[in-house]
DNA sequence: ATCGGAAGTTTGATGAGTCAAAAATCGATT
DNA sequence: AATCGATTTTTGACTCATCAAACTTCCGAT
């Protein structure tokens, strides 16, 4: 098959993220959910999604969903690595801000070559993770995913590794910067109050940060490293 | 107006490169070097040259030929200018070839952002000139163009330095490389043969290269700095 | 069981960019 | 000046990705 535009690598990302995203494992992604990810009206997604069916990358289930074949699992995957690739390049080598790195990838990933990609991963050592915490898939699409817990269900009062930010929206990483809540920094919930739909967080920063209830579920955190 | 496609970017960019590379000066550029020039054929290139020219970016004279206003020229410039920070950038931070830069900044100066360019020029020190000795347009689109010597026009057996290759083909660009041609290098020219198409040029390797007068006229050199 | 609204699909149209091939124009030679 | 060949323009068609709006299907509540 010919080299996929930039328009299917971005269905393939979004259906990628998608599934990942659900909470059911039918991995079944409907339509108007992938339409809307895509900024595109539903019947713009149904069309494309059935070419993507016809070219095997996507199984196509009509009025259900669209799930990703293995080819187009792999594709996918190695949009999502340049994309990570690049998002961890140009905040540790270009010095860009952590925040407003994820729109330069999103046009970067489909302009740069393997090649660059490879010599990019080459010099950051291999990471296992971009500046978000999310995971980078090898050359061969295979990516590691770890099951954490969120600001939401890990225990209170007990420290915790924050891991990974689950959203790339820039007014909102530039708040976790100002909060010194970015991966790597260990932090403790000091209290939940759901009526308040508040989270009490305790991190580096002298002051403790409350965040609502929404964004405190994107924070993911590991228990801290043992020794 | 809205921000150019990379399709209107490379009509823009190959015009410009078309009007400096003229012999005369009518900065004139006709349809069919155009199109040759972007691989696709002449009645294309007539097209869109039109919708340039409603855009106000060229200047389009039916059967003559078309050249950019100065709307049009600062847009090619600014392009020209990510190509070559870009290819720069490749060379210096991420260590790639001088020979398979081009290729790559083909595609990434259409999908860098100033801000990234801005940073990237800055972090290179506000290079004057790329890889391969093109000068950098400032952020106005502003150019030195400096007039060089060739090696076909250059004194012989004078120490000249080699200043700049008007070529990006990969496998001439890897002969340069091997032979110790590359821009920065002081050379001589031993002599010239016009009957037998060839110059003899002495660089830093202890054997003298022979090149075609096509490919001499690719080699601009500049006098060695005084002092 | 069916009805109504939400979700999804189909249809017809659009804009960008392209090609093939026919038609027009230019200009250099006679 | 008339012509021939090269260049350029025009015309009609095609692909990709999209939208608006009409239509269909599904499913939960009655």
């Amino acid at each position: 098959m010919a080299l996929p535009s930039s328009t299917v690598e971005n269905y393939l990302k979004a259906i990628y993220q998608a599934e990942m995203a659900a909470e059911d494992d039918t991995r079944l992604v409907p339509m108007g959910r992938l339409a809307s990810a895509l900024h595109v009206v539903p019947g713009t997604a149904t069309t494309m999604v059935k070419t993507l069916a016809d070219s095997g990358l996507v199984r196509y289930e009509p009025y259900a969903g669209v799930r990703l074949t293995a080819a187009g699992q792999k594709l996918a995957a190695l949009v999502l690595r340049r994309h990570r690739l690049m998002e961890l390049f140009l905040v540790e080598v270009v010095g860009m801000s952590w925040a407003e790195v994820h729109d330069e990838a999103e046009r970067l990933e489909h302009a740069a070559s393997d090649r660059l990609i490879d010599r990019i991963d080459e010099m950051l050592g291999r990471p296992a993770v971009d500046p978000h915490g999310d995971p980078i898939p090898d050359q061969d699409g295979a990516m590691a995913t770890p099951r954490y817990q969120t600001l939401l269900t890990c225990p209170i009062d007990t420290a915790v590794v924050l891991a990974r930010v689950t959203d790339q929206d820039t007014a909102f990483l530039r708040f976790l910067e100002r909060s010194h809540l970015t991966p790597g920094q260990t932090i403790r919930v000091e209290s939940r109050d759901a009526a308040a739909d508040h989270v009490l967080v305790r991190g580096a920063g002298d002051r403790p940060i409350v965040i609502g209830m929404r964004a405190a579920a994107k924070l993911l955190v590991a228990p801290p490293p043992v020794g």
